[in-house]
DNA sequence: GAGAGGCGCTGAACCGGATAAGTAACGTGA
DNA sequence: TCACGTTACTTATCCGGTTCAGCGCCTCTC
């Protein structure tokens, strides 16, 4: 019942072990026919390599960590992580690349897991998101000295390489088009302001605002939750000067925002157009369907784990812009009421 | 820049590699003045053991490998899988075991995955999820002799350790709250009808409505996707004699039937009563919010974690059946039209 | 026909730990 | 005072691979 080693296959075919070992690995130094019987009687026995022998020599671990930094819930809630892990995966498996997966409660967590699956040689890099400003990952992952790629903007990515997208851009196209529509009065329920990618959105759509001449910029910040969604959704729309244009930096929040409009009888589109950040089935699926930043999530994370095995594997890597995302008009938004 | 190693303890220590190996395990064996200055030398210069070595001796991998065959678009979809991941995770990263994922395509490949992962010593057991009748899985790993729970009914699960909970009891409590409220024409949307949960709850489904004296019941297959469940619900509705109540096996299908509900101009609950399998944000976030059958999948996965750290670490594990799904009335249910 | 060179293989060291076996030094009781 | 048992180590071996030096042997070349 014990796993069949190469001193099992150098016995059976009456080589030594050494000589196994270079015909399993198409090494130069056996004849074709010896490699052949070799080959056979490891394939008849089943033999496998043992990956710790294998990474004893120095060899890689063929594993990418990812430690998530978000509380459960949230996981189950936004597709997002889903579809990023899905994308990373495709790539990785495409390579035979594992991914080791923990959720930690925090930072500090994260790290101290970084640490620990790096030293012991578990890993050959990892991917860090939800980058934060000043994000003290960066510096303590530079130390450590291990291949990384941060999903985020490079301007806080430090010596790691960075793969993001231009969220400015996406804004921009939002609150142009919402105005085309004849709108004014736009307001945007935000993420987690310590992010990022929400500071760069809520930069971005102030300075677009004030470009065109609105009046003012409402941004109110959550967590992403659906009930903070549907919170600010109500302060928002109880305002003396509401609103007529939501944009949400998530879909569930979207959605949560949608519900709250309908409860206030308000018609959307007709008194409110709604504008959702990342597209999901559940956008497309509600009514009226929201109109959405669409964005390749799964080629997101792809593009994220090709530059790491790159990087594993020696290469010299450069940051790479992926796609923004684009607005995808659906039955959400129309111009606002006369 | 190369990893500290106990050689390097036992040279800064001025005893053997023995010794170091002794003091970092908390064996006996040596003084503790030794294994004092032995610890404070291994934290000072940041010596972490390295996985592959211990593996070598035949020690744990200390992962748990988890295959998952959805298509990835599935998996960002179902809040379920990442609920799942997230217990799985809690539970073992309390125990510091780690996790290791691989999206497949079909079983054939997620049983080479993990005769790889096994073989080569990455991880210590696995999970089986989505559990088909006679399953080919079941005994390959049986034969594997790798640790395995199976998330599915014990019926199917051959010599492994199961983990489950009464799908029956819960169609059962849906319908007879159905009837009590004085619906008659009741149909079920389900999901893939190859599943061994499927088939549970269809049957469970029939007898019910046997039991209770119901003309029919109308069960739809579909492959969980918001689509097929718009589809199906459309076809429902149109039908001749239209079911007041509809019970989804998801969340998403029972979202995209409201909104086929409403867009055929049907009220709900006062036209169309609505219950949803497996409750989210999504479910309370709609208008109506969906009255679901609520689980606590995270928990479902902590035990399937559990079951399975003690079917690795030896013991002698009976199979686990979990709560079943509880009924939670929401707005999405109401007695039948007159 | 001798030296050069390449092929095909062997033997042994090595990776970083765990661990069984061996060995001094010391204490203890008779 | 001597046999005996502990204590506190050291030494050596093992795990399952990779890899390097070396060694016959055959072939080619001049």
């Amino acid at each position: 019942m014990k796993r069949p080693t190469i001193a099992d296959i150098a016995r059976q075919a009456g080589v030594s072990k050494g000589a196994v070992s270079y015909a399993l690995n198409g090494q130069p130094g056996v004849s074709a026919s010896t490699r052949a019987r070799i080959l056979a009687i490891a394939e008849e026995i089943g033999w496998r390599p043992n990956s710790a022998a294998r990474a004893l020599n120095g060899a890689r671990a063929d594993t990418v960590g990812l430690a998530l930094c978000r509380p459960a819930r949230f996981l189950g809630v936004e597709p997002f992580f889903m579809e990023l892990i899905s994308g990373i995966e495709g790539e990785l498996s495409a390579r035979s690349y594992a991914l080791m997966i923990q959720v930690v409660a925090d930072h500090e967590e994260e790290m101290s897991v970084y640490r620990r699956w790096w030293g012991e040689g578990r890993v050959d890099g990892g991917i860090l998101v939800d980058l934060h400003f000043s994000d003290p990952r960066v510096s303590e992952m530079e130390t450590l000295g291990m291949p990384v790629v941060v999903l985020g903007h490079p301007s806080e990515s430090g010596s790691l390489v960075p793969v993001w997208s231009d969220d400015g851009a996406a804004v921009r196209e939002t609150v142009q088009y919402l105005t085309a529509l004849g709108h004014r009065r736009i307001a945007r329920v935000a993420g987690l302001p310590k992010l990022v990618h929400t500071v760069l959105r809520d930069q971005a759509f102030s300075a677009v605002c004030a470009d065109l001449g609105l009046p003012e910029s409402v941004t109110v910040h959550t967590d992403y939750t659906g009930e903070e969604g549907a919170r600010a959704t109500r302060r928002l729309l109880s305002s003396a000067s509401r609103p007529t244009a939501v944009v949400y930096d998530n879909d569930i929040m979207a959605v949560a925002g949608l519900s709250v409009a309908q409860e206030m009888r308000l018609d959307v589109p007709g008194d409110l157009s709604i504008v959702a950040w990342d597209d999901s089935p559940l956008s497309q699926v509600v009514r009226p369907p929201l109109t959405a930043l669409t964005r390749d999530i799964p080629a997101y994370g792809a593009h994220a784990a090709q530059r790491l095995l790159s990087l594993i594997e020696g290469g010299l890597v450069a940051g790479f812009e992926d796609q923004a995302a684009r607005l995808t008009p659906r039955g959400s938004t129309a111009p606002p009421p006369a």
